[in-house]
RNA sequence: GUGAGCGUAGCUCAGUUGGCAGAGCCCCGGAUUGUGGAUCCGGCCGUCGCGGGUUCAAAUCCCGUCGCUCACCCCA
């Protein structure tokens, strides 16, 4: 158990009896996308550090201290993927995906970061992302929510998901707000606790953000960056507004939501639930209007987010939705010298013949009632057995194993135009 | 990086004041030689996380260490 070999702290081994859940949730996604005209897009785990380094922010935890980072054998520094915005820009400039032209785009796969594993975040994690340039707003951003919203529904989760909603402005208004801020703070020093003095250098607005109590009445009572925004921001998130409220999404203003990438300008959402412990956050986004600009690339304005798949599964965990594993429609018994290759053989017939059909052959040297004590386990509605008599008048034999009919013995042909009426 | 809780069979967990390491499930066999499930009977399964200390004697007490979990920080 704690000794020989064990996977690497926070990079989890996903067993089959959860991969069920993924299959689902992965299922829906690309069906929903497809809906929306959203095209796949796949960048490679491993960038080079700068992709990140500049565009999440060399102040934030992730780039300080989170990032797998190591030299490859030309001595060049390479980052495997904290997030997927980043690498997906890259590739968007890189190939001129959006040159004088919108692009939409999806992609799924796994990201790295060296934390500290908890409930819901874990070293190697995966997200699904979703990002839409050369749109400037608030249309986008709304089509965004909508189709959020819209999976949560297929997952029947809307119960469970709040939508918390801020913008933070341009980056003129961030600017100011941030000195603002600090300044506020700063007359309240002495009310700080270690964290938040750090942060005041740092990152003032992420003192909005803290968890503890002691400084809820001071954070309340903060200059709100509402009443900063830009004239464009402003209006943004007032349309953005009325077509949610149009649309029947609830929503909550939430001037504390500030987001820990530093690339997010303008509107900010994220997707909240109370069935998770402490990383609540299932879904989250927002504009990134100057990322593209910031890595290179013409001034496009963009929006995204992304959905942490562990969280997703585990709310639908939580919710108790049940997926069993599929079992096998038939399971193969058979005994006898010829048992073995007759086994085979009538396997590969019926997945000729009938396609759809999810066939299980016992394999080994088992006896007649562990063979059947097998295929009882298997799940499988029917049992196929071959034994000496089959075998000798080329017949087999059909057994129902979950329904009061009785065993019958026919040929081949006639197996399968019966397997034909049950399973297709 | 910080804090708390927990490490006993493949899984879920008991284990009293320090006194032979247990149960249920799973798996295997038998009752039933080619008929599964229900029942009954039997069997297999241990580095008590690891290392040290105290003791006649440690799963149990002490120290250290590793791992897991949750939380802080931060984020999906």
């Amino acid at each position: 158990m704690t000794h020989g070999i064990s996977a690497i702290r926070g990079m989890n081994d996903i067993l089959p009896e959860e991969v069920v859940y993924w299959q689902f949730i992965e299922q829906q996604l690309r069906a929903l996308f497809a809906s929306y005209g959203y095209i796949e897009i796949r960048p490679p785990l491993l960038e080079r550090t700068e992709v990140f380094s500049r565009s999440i922010g060399v102040a934030t935890d992730i780039v300080a201290k989170e990032m797998y980072t190591f030299s490859d054998r030309n001595g060049e520094n390479l980052t495997l993927r904290p997030e997927g915005t980043a690498g997906c820009v890259r590739a968007v400039i890189e190939h001129h995906l959006a040159y004088k032209k919108a692009c939409r785009f999806w992609m799924m796969g796994p990201m790295f970061r060296y934390e500290r594993p908890q409930k819901g975040r874990y070293r190697q994690f995966y997200q699904v992302g979703v990002e839409a340039l050369g749109l400037p707003g608030p249309d986008i951003d709304a089509e965004l929510i909508f189709m959020s919203q819209r999976l949560w529904r297929q997952l029947g989760l809307s119960d469970d998901l709040v939508l918390q909603l801020n913008s933070l402005g341009d980056s003129a208004t961030r600017e100011k707000y941030r000195e603002v801020l600090k300044n506020y703070f700063i007359t309240h020093y002495d009310q700080l606790d270690e964290d938040s003095k750090k942060r005041l250098e740092t990152n003032p607005l992420r003192i909005l953000d803290s968890k503890n109590r002691e400084l809820e009445t001071l954070i309340q009572d903060a200059p709100k960056i509402t009443q900063f925004l830009d004239e464009t921001s402003r209006q943004n998130l007032k349309t953005l507004e009325a077509l949610l409220t149009e649309a029947r999404i609830r929503f909550v203003l939430n001037s504390r939501l500030v987001r820990g990438l530093d690339y997010y300008d303008g509107m900010v959402f994220e997707w909240e639930t109370q069935l998770l412990g402490a990383q609540g956050a299932v879904c989250g986004g927002g504009r990134y209007n100057g990322l593209v600009e910031c890595l290179g690339g013409e001034s496009i304005p963009a929006v995204g987010f992304a959905i942490g798949m562990e969280r997703l599964v585990e709310v639908l965990k939580a919710k108790q939705t049940m997926f069993p594993i599929c079992p096998p429609d038939v399971y193969i018994v058979r005994v006898g010298e010829r048992g073995g290759e007759e086994g085979l053989l009538l396997a590969e017939y019926l997945r000729d013949e009938l396609p759809f059909l999810k066939v299980l052959s016992y394999m080994g040297e088992g006896g007649f009632k562990q063979q059947l004590r097998q295929a009882d386990k298997s799940g499988a509605r029917i049992a196929l057995i071959l034994g000496e008599t089959e075998i000798a008048s080329g017949k087999v034999s059909l057994k129902f194993l979950r329904e009061e009919k009785p065993q019958q013995i026919f040929s081949k042909e006639e197996i399968k135009t019966i397997l034909m009426s049950y399973f297709s």
